[in-house]
DNA sequence: ACAAATATAAACCAATTGGTATATTTTGAC
DNA sequence: GTCAAAATATACCAATTGGTTTATATTTGT
């Protein structure tokens, strides 16, 4: 075996990490956190990322936006029409947030809001990951008809909804907010696909 | 004079956090921050909020949400429609993003998120600074003529498309996603008031 | 089996965090 | 003008922050 004990702590970070961002955010994230959420002590998470925090968070949020991108492809095999994957997506966040009493929202959102301004590789992160996710969205509406620019526009159009949806739904910590924006976008979507 | 010079203090303080809570958040918005910004020693600022930065914070979010309550008013008053007056919105926005090099967005949102797990007390400013925003849009609605429900829907649907495209533009440094989102909603607008 | 590369552990660091204590100054009503 | 209340200024605190160092242990290809 080649380093299987070393992979699967940078595993151990790289998940415990994808969790903090998650629910607080990148400036409420502490290191102290991440390790021992991870059981990794803090000399490895300086051998494996060697650029610290930014590193570590940077590394973290490509790969989240990887899984992102992902899920709506397997969501959409299981889908009859792009309105059913869109639908589907925002039930699953919907049942995240209650799941987790509301921690669980969009793993990119708050920490591509601290850091657009913050720091440099973490906010290039966060602009890659929504962009694949964009593009992703994109591609299936394509699929359904519709012309590149239209499906392209249409694309920011729904990922901006779903990600003020959720928004609203954690401010308020409720989740009707995130069922009244699916209802309307999936409406839109459902008019502008013949 | 009964005190003016006490009023200034707060108000500087308020300012000060105001500024710090769009641009970098809570977490990341230290007291020392805000005293050097608004040139207040550190104990007035306890003087003035006993609560400490929950409470500074707090009220700061209130008081914001007070702000962009009335500016949706005063646009409204100098619009033609309720679409005029949301592109309006936007516009503003978007103009702030560019000036400011994207520090500048939603005084709201970076806090909401971050906080809505980790205070009570913020959280439940937040929530009801956008409840403000959400009530004053949805009466403008049915000023155009949309009945209550509709038009309640329709101002949270309006607020997650903009919260959405002002989260993808500064995620990007790029408002062209507030621009889109703009055009679509104003379009759908246009479409729901006859 | 063994040396070289890699990874882990734990103690340590300066700087900063939110928050206090207390002395001094300023204020306004009488 | 006096005096109590209110506000300001400064020095201070323990705790935590991200980050480093160094010694030890573990894997690895050969």
């Amino acid at each position: 075996m080649t380093y299987n004990k070393s992979i699967q702590t940078r595993k151990n970070l790289i998940k415990a990490t994808a969790g903090l961002l998650r629910s607080k955010g990148y400036s409420a994230m502490g290191l102290s956190e991440v390790v021992k959420n991870s059981s990794v002590p803090k000399g490895s998470l300086y051998h494996h990322f060697p650029g610290g925090k930014e590193e570590l968070a940077s590394v973290t949020i490509l790969e989240t936006g990887e899984n992102m991108a992902q899920s709506v492809m397997v969501l959409s095999k299981n889908s009859k029409d792009i309105v059913e994957t869109v639908g589907h997506y925002f039930n699953h966040y919907i049942e995240q947030l209650e799941k987790t009493e509301f921690q669980n929202g969009c793993p990119l959102a708050t920490t591509a809001l601290e850091t657009a301004t913050l720091t440099d590789t973490v906010q290039k992160a966060c602009s890659t990951s929504f962009l694949r996710f964009e593009d992703i969205l994109a591609s299936q509406l394509k699929e359904s008809g519709l012309p590149d620019e239209i499906a392209q526009k249409a694309s920011i159009y729904t990922i901006a909804a779903f990600e003020g949806g959720l928004l609203l739904a954690k401010a308020h910590n409720d989740t009707h907010y995130l069922t009244v924006v699916r209802d309307q976008i999936t409406q839109h979507l459902k008019t502008i696909i013949q």
